[in-house]
DNA sequence: ATTTATTGGTTGTAAATGTAACTAACAAGA
DNA sequence: TCTTGTTAGTTACATTTACAACCAATAAAT
């Protein structure tokens, strides 16, 4: 059920312009894809730290990292600085709490609203993996002379809406 | 069950040092986090051109570029060039023959791979989204001097490992 | 030839995510 | 007070993804 003659596919015929005309950009230059594949690698080993070594998801070290950098706050608090849609805060909250790493408090004034507070495991996982972000961080950002450290941040950040 | 004093608990202890002494370093400082955001922003808007124009998925819009930039190759080659995995790009693949945007061509000589192939219907959505992408990346980029650029994508593509 | 391994690709299942609908508490208006 | 509306947070369900097991074709080894 083929084509009669066996034509051994040509694999590689480059295909310039589809439409007729436009000079080719890759998918290397589009932006988008750039950053995707260069977040998916950095964060990488970085995961499969806290993963390993307490089971987490990046949802839950994010939560994890903001009480114990910021000190207690609500989840909606939570929700504000980091941009992350309040039912991943949630469930993340939850989980943090099952592995005694957070407790809650209702708010005596307002009794919608939970204090989220790192216990004394809570603050010591805080405290290893922050200090192990921060390595990582280091390394990756060596590879840098400073300006472009500088240039990196910069545009990132802006990228980001900081 | 609330402790006896109702003690208003404050919410904003900015909680220095939690293990002691270093000097602390946000969120916004840690490249995987800047790297994340980012690439989420940035991607948000394509993502929904393609998702409203044409029901696609990132991964489909990944291998339907690849084969209109790059012409008909197995999906293996995808993987390679995308280090998409290949559960992902199987079933990329299938949703766009599904929609006519492809056909698949077993190889005469190893009957295991088959080559990948964009309908005329492929290619048109091939022209019309990598333009947008190319309009969209050219936005993206606007907003940073042409030294910049050049940094981000060299920076970017470093730690893609590209 | 006949195992044995490898490779390209698919399928099944569990985990993770997005989205919408929901509950409870507060707030405003009448 | 009694709607009506908002807000903080949770739950349910559908969609996506990850990971492992799988199948069929080829290649290598005996």
């Amino acid at each position: 059920m083929q084509p009669r003659t066996a034509r051994r596919a040509s694999l590689r015929e480059p295909n310039e312009g589809t439409e007729g005309e436009v000079a080719e950009f890759d998918l290397k230059d589009f932006l988008p894809y750039l950053l995707n594949q260069a977040a998916e690698q950095a964060g990488l080993s970085f995961q499969r730290i806290y993963k390993a070594r307490y089971g987490m998801l990046r949802t839950e070290w994010r939560v994890l990292f903001h009480l114990g950098r910021y000190g207690p706050m609500t989840a909606k608090a939570i929700g504000m600085r980091t941009r992350m849609h309040k039912t991943k805060i949630s469930r993340a909250v939850s989980a943090l709490e099952a592995r005694r790493f957070l407790t809650r408090t209702q708010l005596e004034n307002d009794r919608r609203l939970e204090r989220l507070e790192l216990t004394a495991v809570g603050r010591r996982a805080y405290g290893d993996l922050s200090a192990l972000a921060r390595t990582h961080d280091t390394e990756l950002m060596g590879q840098f002379t400073t300006e472009e450290q500088a240039v990196l941040r910069r545009c990132l950040g802006r990228l980001a809406g900081f």
